[in-house]
DNA sequence: ATGATTGACTTACAACGTAAGCTTATGACG
DNA sequence: CGTCATAAGCTTACGTTGTAAGTCAATCAT
């Protein structure tokens, strides 16, 4: 009945992974000591061994999602390696849309992601930008980011009640509501991705100049 | 023993006040069924005769903060609109800290918040955006505004291990983000909403002007 | 060989969401 | 006034959860 093999052993490293597994297939909220323990042959309680509880599994998943962000490539200007940096955040977090709650609890700049945070702080302080401005600039863009994609990717479980009130409601009260539902049938989520990261790109840009123009004089 | 007095009959609305009650003041994972039928002096099982399940009471929560955001008042340009609403929606949100994490999982338009959305469509759409421009500009700055306020206002658990971290690796081999230490200290993350605002609305306009003026050649 | 350490398993408990059934207050209608 | 339907509360019960506490077998240093 039992394991028969003497079985590898269990480390964080493998708890992680065996978590990521079941949040990928079946959500968030499949997870369990014990649903987790399963996924690994092992009790539960074994778990307690590596990880401290609960919220340190989550802790990992967020991490070690996190770190499957690519190394960023030598870029031209630090407009491409911003934008080359966002959409492989972005990438990184379509891979795992159950996950995405959990950039909403976490704080977005972890140990495993300060190489990127700092090659993106150096480009920007050649740039020109104040250390402040610097800073501003990254959490600004990981904020739309991962609020854009959170708010296009989170899993939605299939709640019936939010769409058919749009054709109904809307067309006399809500024109311009209205005008949207012929629109949305084509809307593509990623071109409205691009859309805003080259309007926060242009917005800064335009700060930056505005900024060397004002110390010149 | 029992209540004495006729109580006032429950219903969605005073379940979902009461839930918002212990939301703000204890998190978000103080909610269940049994506590919040306790904060009206009710059993558990009596709540389900107003709402479906507990996921209900989410949603409700959700949408019941959202409401709070007051009516857009006439604004000159759209983009003091734009800037209005992403402000007074800041506010609101950072008004309820604790129910962010709900505004990760659930979309973020919805039936209470349409009359801001058709309001500042109608406003878009005069200024010169497409349809489809006037959705993503919206979209957008909702997915900033959130994205940022969820980022800096989650109620963070005191884990003590990602802070220290900072001051220590960091001086060689990431002197940019040591360089930052001292920024963080007087950091203020208005001034960084601010900030990524303008850029977002410097971006859009930029847009738009560069759109009328291919269309006129 | 022996003793300590490690890491697994077992048991147990309180709290959770909610299905099912029961009880009581309200109000319509003969 | 009596009857009875409906609504909205209460009670009990079940399966699942996170995890504290205790046990036991294998590994390893001496």
């Amino acid at each position: 009945m039992r394991q028969s093999n003497k079985r590898e052993p269990l480390s964080r490293e493998r708890i992680l992974r065996a978590a990521l597994g079941v949040v990928d297939s079946e959500g968030l909220e499949a997870i369990s000591m014990r649903r987790v323990g399963q996924e690994l042959g092992v009790e539960a309680m074994s778990l307690y061994n590596h990880v401290a509880n609960k919220a340190a599994i989550l802790d990992g998943l967020f991490e070690i999602v996190l770190a499957e962000m690519p190394a960023a490539t030598k870029a031209a200007t630090w407009q491409v390696a911003l934008r080359d940096n966002a959409r492989a955040l972005r990438l990184v977090l379509r891979a795992h849309p159950h996950t995405l709650p959990l950039f909403a609890t976490r704080p977005a700049v972890t140990p495993a992601s300060i190489i990127h945070v700092e090659a993106a702080l150096e480009l920007l302080r050649k740039a020109g930008f104040s250390a402040d401005e610097a800073l501003c600039t990254l959490q600004v863009m990981v904020a739309f980011v991962v609020g854009h994609t959170v708010a296009g990717y989170s899993p939605t479980r299939p709640e019936e009640e939010s769409r058919p009130a749009y054709e109904q409601l809307s067309k006399q009260d809500f024109p311009r509501v209205h005008e949207l539902v012929a629109v949305l049938a084509r809307h593509d989520i990623e071109k409205e991705f691009e859309f805003g990261l080259e309007a926060m790109l242009a917005g800064l840009e335009a700060r930056l100049t505005r900024r060397k123009a004002s110390r010149k004089e």
